[in-house]
DNA sequence: CAAATAAGATTAAACGATTAAATAGACGGT
DNA sequence: ACCGTCTATTTAATCGTTTAATCTTATTTG
């Protein structure tokens, strides 16, 4: 590899010559800017970034922290977040979790990560990163990153405390998309199946239906709210109880699509037909949702603009650039496919 | 940040010294040591890995290329490199392709990506990589990677050329292994939906159909040999062609588990019964698998490992150790559910 | 025309580590 | 008393950049 020395020895300058030249720093003349270029184009130079780096003070790189890569919306966050980073001219170092067996069941047995992700975050800090995302699908591990070198921490997907930084996506008007569309379709009869009930988002998105239904004007019935645990059984079961209440709901919003599929099935199994006999909408737009025997209509998450919006965030604050808000939040949209229908 | 100056001048010692007792390249004396020791721990110093990386010539990092991180085995394969690094005490670099949408219609138009491919590769080498894994479904790919400085390369997934270093997984053995599974379950009229015609993986899992049925002294029946895309819709119409056949499969193998969706969601609209009236088998025990109508038995890849033993090859490359083998192929392994039942 | 200013280029000190080579001191053998 | 041998420690060069300070020349100005 071909340093600045080389370049300069063959370009007949000094090194700080050549270095004004590529970086621009100082006006040099014609000729010796011309020398100079000629001599990086015959050495095949490329500036060693770790020298440039010790002696900036910044790697242009970041850190990203996440629960479990292999998590859908996780991925396509990082996804959004290298996109975003290649434009610019940042690096990200990955460090993973490894907490996907987690990620779902969070509810039953509680685990600290703390160390662990404090751990990471040294780890990260020491390679000399400009800055961190953290991205994670848990609320309760956001507090207390110990940050010793105050280094600026962005949290994606997850919302942070009031003080920190964070990009996410709205839950409330999510849900309220999907109770609206019902809505429009002529449902009235609307059953909901929510989360677990010790789960933010499951707060969330029952105040989004909530909202939503009274703006429709439509009552809601008790026996038509009813509780998952987000896995698919879970969907499974309250579906059947739904479906054997005497007055049985003619639209089911399941608060994600793994639920909406034992949904789906269960009614299947009940001998209806979807979407004519119930209507079923989701949310998450997972890979199943696709698949499912009649496509599901479901909320799509902005995964890609929350890694775009994380990391414009996070390589401002590298820079020291104002921001104009320390959260935002996304707004999701709505996939239509086959398992809504209006009420005839 | 505290710097080794600084612990040095703290133990009253040389910055030296203190270099020695860190990295216990040489023996001092147990009260210097004693002295150093303290003064590390009450300046709470960290080293700069840069400095030293850029000393040493080395950095402990490797850049992992991906297509696309949305992908699921490549996620699950970042995954388990990430988790074997962190042993080694590697970081690594993510940089993404971002060509998810080419990932599984890539026959229908041939993107060169050639360009894209070695220009993340140098700017991986810029930031002083010691190595780098592609990680990658596709093969064509794979030659002619730009590599000026000659840094190890493994590609994980994908096959390489010979003289490359690869880590994959055994098509061949996996759908023999389907095909073991169904002959074991009773079943001689067994259909095969390939994937697209043109694609690798197809002609290996054929390699691997065919010797299995020849050891099962099945004779293979050409109609019952199908050709799809990979995609959910093309199992769906295959399967309706095999199930109009005057005498129907009691078992269809499904190269893909998109495709083997498709076969079964025909095969119930066909008024069938599955398992009983028709096994189904797919490959890669995707997320929808497990929540198709009748949960599919399938063959899952070994993802981790590929994972695992891609970081443990290049990182032995990086320092110059000598490799057993340049190839590694993993075994794939059975996963059991309800969609195959013994012939009755 | 001397002095002040400007323009173009160089010198050398950082950044924070590692490490070969030099040094100082202690000890032992003859 | 002298020399060689160890041991413990320090000195200083090095990795490849950036950049403030300095130095030359050339040009302008009163």
């Amino acid at each position: 590899m071909a340093t600045l020395k080389d370049v300069a020895k063959m370009a007949g300058v000094s090194t700080a010559s050549v270095s004004y030249v590529i970086n621009g720093t100082k006006k040099l003349s014609d000729e010796t800017t011309q020398r100079v270029i000629d001599a990086i184009e015959k050495t095949n130079y490329s500036p060693n970034s770790l020298a440039k780096s010790l002696r900036m003070g910044k790697t242009l790189t970041i850190g990203v922290l996440v629960e479990d890569i292999r998590g859908l919306p996780i991925a396509a966050i990082v996804n959004g977040i290298e996109e975003s980073l290649e434009v610019y001219g940042y690096h990200m170092i990955l460090k993973d979790l490894h907490m996907l067996e987690k990620l779902y069941n969070q509810y039953d047995t509680i685990v600290d990560y703390q160390d662990e992700i404090n751990n990471s975050v040294s780890l990260m800090l020491r390679s000399n990163v400009d800055g961190i995302i953290y991205v994670g699908l848990h609320d309760r591990h956001l507090n207390g990153i110990i940050n010793p070198i105050a280094k600026p921490i962005v949290y994606a997907y997850s919302h942070g405390a009031d003080e920190d930084h964070y990009v996410t996506y709205n839950n409330i008007c999510g849900a309220r998309d999907a109770i609206k569309y019902l809505a429009k379709n002529g449902h009235h009869e609307i059953a909901i199946i929510a989360g677990h009930p010790d789960s933010f988002p499951t707060h969330q998105r029952m105040e989004g239906f909530r909202n939503s239904m009274k703006e429709a004007g439509i009552t809601i019935r008790s026996e038509y709210v009813r509780y998952g645990d987000w896995e698919y059984e879970s969907g499974h079961q309250q579906t059947q109880k739904l479906l054997d209440l005497p007055n049985r709901p003619t639209a089911i919003f399941a608060m994600n699509d793994l639920m909406a599929a034992g949904c789906m099935n269960a009614a299947l199994e009940h001998g209806l037909n979807i979407p004519q006999d119930l209507s079923i909408i989701g949310f998450d737009n997972r890979e199943i949702s696709r698949y499912l025997p009649i496509p599901l209509t479901t909320i799509q998450l902005p995964n890609n603009e929350i890694g775009h919006e994380s990391a414009k965030m996070l390589v401002s604050l590298t820079k020291g650039e104002g921001l104009e808000q320390r959260h935002i939040i996304l707004p999701c949209i709505l996939i239509e496919r086959a398992s809504v229908a209006p009420i005839s």
